[in-house]
This record gives C-alpha cells, structure tokens and sequence, in this order.
DNA sequence: CTCTTGATCTTCT
DNA sequence: GAAGATCAAGAGC
C-alpha cells in the first residue's frame, strides 16, 4: 500500500536576492524548500556547497563554456552534462565572478510523482530523486535549462515554513577537497542520495 | 549487503 | 589520453 503523499501548500516564493551571500548560508537554508519545475518536484533534501576557491569546484580554473553560468549573477541555474550522461543542476550563488553554486543532490518527491515515475521508468519513490542525475531526470533539467532564473517560469523555489534539523557531511564522489564537511542534508530523511554517517549539527 | 563495470561528454594535460 | 560534483545492473558474499 503506497503511502498517500498530499502536495505541500508553499511558501514565500524565493528570489534570487535569496542566492546574493555565501554558498555556506545559502546551501543549508535551502534543506527544507521545496523547489518545483513545470509543477513537478518536492522537498529539498540534499545539496553540497562548491566556491571558486575550493579546488572540487567547476570554476576553480577560471570561466569555461560549460561554467559561464557559474561566473554570472546569482539566482540562475547552472546545468552541466556529468560523465557524458547524466545532468546536474546547481543554483549560482554570492554575486557575479564569484563562480560559487550550490549543487541539488537530492528532493523528496511531493508534486508530479506519476510524471516523475514516467520519465525514470520503473521506480520506487525512494528512488525517484536521490541523486543530482535522478533529479534532473525526473524533473527533466537539461542543458536547456541552463541560465534560466530561479524565481520565474518553469522554475519556483518555496521557502521553508521551519528550520530544520540539518545533517553535514563530506561531498559525495569527489577527490579534491574531499574532507570539506560541505554536504547538507535534512537529519533522517530517507530521500537522500546516501546516509549522513557523521557529524549531525544544527546550524542554520 | 558490497564491489565492479559500462555508458560516453567536457575539460585539462 | 585521462579524469570526472553519476547511475544502474550484475556478480559475489
């Protein structure tokens, strides 16, 4: 028997005056929010913090094409093609040139779960989301979505009603500054991409 | 449950 | 030519 999950009534529509200050305020404020594309999406549950300073980032080397997005204004959506697969969606963050963004690694689903059923083929919900490349499948991010804005159509991120209980960890699947705690997830959630072993804090 | 592998795009060496 | 912010399927325990 699936449980019956009703579509949460949202909150404050955020702006992108909500991504002008440091990718480590803006990444554990968004645990919580709840972030729709064409109507579908949920909760998010995962994301990680990326800095131009931070040798894991893309834009560690300097402007790229696939990384322009990440040097421009914040509040926009940087999508970039991962192992020549899948697509990854982050939202840029701090001010333009600063080329920092905070990666989406996981959602709980909430809205639009038979349309996000559809297009990852035969899955449990479970599995829907937890992961950047499940994300962007079931929402149907790709690389056309690159540079759009987060606060207008087809995008719309909800604020958080209550401040979470937040988990940290280490990033998932890199290894440059891979002992960076600057994986946020949302304590006991089952959605995640992977258990939170370490450090639970309730910062932010 | 863990471990291994193939898929194959973008960037850097 | 190699590595990478990944995922799913298959083998083995």
């Amino acid at each position: 028997m699936p449980e019956i999950r009703k579509p949460r009534a949202p909150g404050r529509l955020l702006r992108r005056k909500f991504f002008a200050r440091s990718v480590h305020e803006v990444a554990p404020d968004l645990i919580g929010a709840t972030l729709l594309v064409n109507g579908v999406g949920g909760v998010i549950v995962e994301v990680e913090a990326y800095h131009h300073t931070d040798p894991a980032a893309h834009s560690y080397n300097g402007p790229t094409q696939r990384n322009a997005i990440m040097f421009g204004p914040p509040g926009y959506l940087y999508v970039y093609r991962s192992y020549g697969i899948h697509w990854c969606m982050n939202f840029v963050c701090e001010k333009e040139g600063s080329a920092s963004a905070v990666l989406l690694r996981a959602i709980e689903p909430t809205n639009g779960i038979s349309a996000m059923r559809r297009r990852r083929g035969l899955h449990d919900e479970r599995s829907l989301c937890s992961g950047p490349g499940k994300v962007c499948e079931a929402l149907a991010v790709t690389n056309k979505h690159n540079g759009l804005a987060l606060d207008a159509a087809p995008i719309a991120i909800y604020a958080r009603r209550e401040t979470p209980q937040i988990v940290t960890g280490v990033r998932i699947g890199i290894t440059k500054a891979a002992d960076k705690p600057w994986r946020y997830g949302l304590a006991n959630s089952k959605f995640v991409s992977k258990p939170f072993t370490t450090a639970t804090s309730t910062d932010r």
